[in-house]
DNA sequence: TAGTGGTCTAGACCACGTC
DNA sequence: ACGTGGTCTAGACCACTAA
C-alpha cells in the first residue's frame, strides 16, 4: 500500500486523490480519449495496488466533475461532447415557451491574427502568439439567437477554417475529434448591453436594443484555458437558464 | 437489515437513499433546524439499524446538495444562511475589477395583495391567496446595482413588514430564523431588457439603457417553491458570474 | 482523552448489459 | 454465464476538535 507523501507534509492528499491524479494523467496525455472505455475498477485497483473502493472513490469524484461517465453493466467511459445530453451542457439558452428546437451553427468568418495582451492573458499565451478567430451565428429553430466571436490558439487548432467548421458536428465535438482537445469546464461573465450595428443586423433586432453578452473562458483537463469567446444573445424569445444550489 | 421495498418494484431505491429521506424528514419537520448539529454517523447508524457506511453515503449526497455541512472532528450541521461563505451563494453579481465590496440591502416598500394566476402557479398557491410583495434596493459599495421585487406567501411569512426586514440580517437569514423557512435551491432565468423609468431612477442609469433581468424561483426542502422574485441588475461595473461544469 | 468525521480495506451480494 | 458498476457490511486506523 502506497501511503507515500502523507507524512506530516503540508501537501498531504489521500490515496484516492493520488489515484485520481494518475487517472487524470491518462486523460491529459490522451491515452484514454473521449468516448473510450477506461479499464474496470478491479483492473485499476490491481494495477495501482489499492483496493477497489479506493479506485471507486477516485472515479466518483471524476464522474461528479463530468470527466467520466459510469454505465452500470458496461463500464466507465471518458466523457465526450458527441453523445446527446452532453451536447447542451454549455449552451444555457432555452426558448421561453420551453419547446425544444433544432439548433444550427452557421460559420461566418475565420481568420488568423496575433494575440493582443488581453487574449494572451486569458489563454495563457505569449503576447503576439498566433491565434485563430472564428465568427458564427447560432440559430434555434428559424430564429438567429446567438452571435459568437471565438478566439483560439492557432497552435492547438492548426488548420481550423470555415470549411473545417462547416463539415463538423458541434464545435466542441469537432475540437475533440480533430484536435484532441476536450472542453471540460467554463467560466462565464454575463452583462446586458445595447446592440451594435453588426450584432443587430445578424440577430435581426433593432440597433441599440438590449442584448445579453456572455464572455466565456473554456478549460480542458487540468484547468488549462483553451478558448475565449464573446457571445451576443438575443433574449426576445429565449432566456439564459441557471440553477443555483 | 431493511431491504424492504426493494423487490422488483419500479420504485426501487437503495437503502442509503431511504436513509436520506428519513434525514430529510427531520429537516422538513424542523426537528433539526439550520445551524444545529445532527446526530453522529454511528448514532444514526444504530438508530436506523444500518451500517455507518450507509449513513455516510446518505449524508454525502446531502452535503453535495448543500443541505448539510460536515466538519471533521466536530460533527455534521444543518446548512444555514447565517455563516459567512453561504451568504453569497445566491448572489452571482460581482464587480468587474474583482475587488470585493460591502453589500447593503435597502427595503423600499412592502404591501399585501392577492396572488394572480402567474404568481399562484409558480408558488403553488390557490389563485387569490394572500401574498406579500417586497421591493428593495441592493447596494454594493456605494453603487445601487440591484432592484428586486419579491413575492412571498403571506401564510408562510405572516408578519413580514419593512420594519422586520430592516431589523434583520440578510433576507434569507431572516426567513430562516423568523419563519423557519430555509432556502436551499433556486432556478433563475436571465434576460436583457431596456430600463423602465422606475428601475432607471433607482439604479441611477439612463432610461432605456440595458439591464439584466433575473427571475428567480427559490425552493426550500423537498423542492417546495417559496419565493418568486424579479431583479433588475445594473451591469455597468458588475457582471453575473457563472461556472459551467 | 474521548468523540467526531475521513480514509482504506476485504468480501459479499445485487442490478445491468452482453454474449 | 460472465463481467461491469452499484450497494452494503464490518472493522481498522488516521486527522481533527474540544474538554
Amino acid at each position: 500500500m502506497n501511503r507515500a507523501s502523507s507524512l506530516h507534509a503540508p501537501t498531504f492528499s489521500p490515496l484516492y486523490r493520488q489515484i485520481k491524479q494518475l487517472i487524470m494523467g491518462n486523460l491529459e496525455s490522451g491515452e484514454w480519449g473521449p468516448g473510450d472505455a477506461i479499464p474496470s475498477e478491479s483492473e485499476l485497483a490491481g494495477r495501482f495496488g489499492v483496493s477497489q473502493g479506493t479506485v471507486r472513490k477516485a472515479i466518483d469524484e471524476m464522474a461528479a466533475e463530468n470527466l467520466l461517465v459510469r454505465q452500470q453493466g458496461k463500464g466507465t467511459f471518458v466523457a465526450t461532447h458527441k453523445d446527446p445530453g452532453s451536447a447542451f451542457r454549455f449552451l444555457r439558452l432555452v426558448p421561453n415557451d420551453g419547446v425544444p428546437q433544432v439548433s444550427q451553427s452557421i460559420p461566418l468568418e475565420c481568420w488568423r491574427a496575433k494575440a493582443g495582451p488581453d487574449v494572451a492573458r486569458t489563454l495563457a499565451l505569449e503576447p503576439g502568439a498566433p491565434i485563430t478567430i472564428l465568427r458564427r451565428l447560432l440559430k434555434l429553430g428559424d430564429e438567429p439567437v446567438v452571435f459568437d466571436e471565438i478566439y483560439l490558439s492557432s497552435e492547438l487548432f492548426p488548420d481550423l477554417s470555415l470549411e473545417v467548421v462547416r463539415a463538423g458536428d458541434s464545435l466542441y465535438g469537432l475540437f475533440e475529434s480533430r484536435y484532441g482537445v476536450c472542453m471540460v469546464r467554463a467560466d462565464e461573465r454575463l452583462r446586458a448591453v445595447a446592440a451594435d450595428r453588426v450584432s443587430a443586423e445578424l440577430l435581426q433586432v433593432a440597433e441599440g436594443s438590449p442584448l445579453l453578452v456572455v464572455e466565456r473562458v473554456t478549460f480542458t483537463y487540468g484547468r488549462k484555458p483553451v478558448e475565449w469567446r464573446r457571445g451576443f444573445y438575443s433574449t426576445r424569445n429565449h432566456h439564459y437558464r441557471n440553477e443555483l444550489g
